[in-house]
DNA sequence: ATCCGGCGCACTGTCGACAGTCGTCAACCA
DNA sequence: TGGTTGACGACTGTCGACAGTGCGCCGGAT
């Protein structure tokens, strides 16, 4: 029998497949920004049992995508004008970091080179889900390029408030996040030039802000 | 029966007093990084359910006190060198931002009043628990100040690792967290220079990263 | 008509028990 | 002697059940 006739199994718990369940159901637009996660029903529809439920639910609640309510309920998170534009500035200043990190790296050339890549991703006629997708993979990556893990890490704990912003304020057609919206980025780090880079991004992700944070409606 | 003789009785669930009990036990160097946190040694102790000492210790991994090993085993937490480094880098992204927003502000005066306030506090010769609370209130506060709740909360999710970093590094006889250290942040505030403010924080993160990152051994 | 107490409902908080999995170690076989 | 196998102990993963607590409804007293 051949090494590879075997393909590794899942290992993952259900506490695992939940969370990714829940977050994706939330993220999808399934849940809205409001609604109450019950546990028994939640437990019921996934088919696990409420404490399995309860630990994602948890873990979702310090990723900020559910608060908690009266005695302890839980509802969908949603985010004010005000805190979207908040929660953008510190991206502009984690993201600022990157940069700044990407441009001091002995390895510029390389990481300039896989972000064009990333750009060709970008294509504006994808469909939204898949605009967004590539959006925030292809600032991720301007993260992990610095090779700062603890940046990657303080920049993946927002990206799920930043997907409910962009989930709730959006405008489809707008093209916040088209190609050339990011080029400017990845031509500024290819030039070595990181003031220029900076500001590119923090205009960015003012222009970002401004534009999400148009429709949202206080808890 | 007056209004005031009764105090407010304490609806902290057991989940949240766990948390506490936990964390104050890993940050006060209770359990050393390497640890095993059995759940149901903790359960014991703590005298609660392992469902209860469990949703404490997910929290825990969250913040970065404690990591999974082998077979989904909790152990305390330790940073590398680099990531001490890495964490101050990114600390100082955070606050740079902070300081900008302060100085942005219509009550930059009150705040700068505050934080000279706060100042007091710093007092060289307490203990180094003390010392090192007081300084991460400072740091806190400063954040606060800038009014962005986002901000905030992303400080917040650092500051378990950095208590961690400086908990494991220190060298308390080093000044490092001396009041003079602080006071040119708070001056550069006063005479609203956002370069020398932001620039002030840089080297004051990086020092801190420098002094820091001596002792730790990796996991 | 209004206020009050009681009652049930729908939740979350907490617990104890069972099951599965891995590391260890000793016995066993070539 | 070296490698393999089986039992054992110590964990975590998962579950179902019980208990406590607000909330809303309803009937009765004023």
């Amino acid at each position: 029998m051949s090494i590879e006739s075997l393909s590794a199994l899942d290992r993952s718990t259900l506490r695992e497949r939940s969370l990714e369940a829940l977050r994706s159901a939330i993220l999808s637009g399934r849940y809205r920004p409001g609604d109450h996660l019950g546990e028994v029903e939640l437990a019921g529809s996934l088919g696990v049992s409420r404490g399995t439920v309860r630990e994602a639910l948890r873990h979702l609640q310090q990723e900020g995508l559910v608060t908690a309510g009266n005695r302890g309920m839980l509802r969908v998170n949603s985010l004010t004008p005000t805190e979207v534009h908040e929660l953008f500035r510190v991206r502009a200043a984690l993201e600022g970091l990157a940069v700044r990190e990407v441009l001091a790296s002995p390895r510029r050339e390389a990481a300039a080179g896989t972000l064009r890549t990333a750009l060709e991703r970008l294509s504006d006629d994808a469909e939204p889900a898949a605009r967004m997708d590539a959006d925030l993979a292809f600032h991720l990556l301007l993260c992990q390029l610095s090779g700062n893990s603890m940046l990657v890490e303080a920049w993946q704990r927002l990206e799920g408030r930043m997907r409910v912003a962009i989930l709730n304020g959006a405008n489809w057609q707008a093209p916040m996040m088209a190609r050339d919206r990011h080029a400017p980025i990845v031509e500024a780090i290819e030039r070595g030039d990181v003031d220029a880079a900076v500001q590119v991004v923090d205009e960015h992700m003012t222009a970002a802000a401004e534009h999400f944070a148009e429709a949202s409606e206080s808890a």
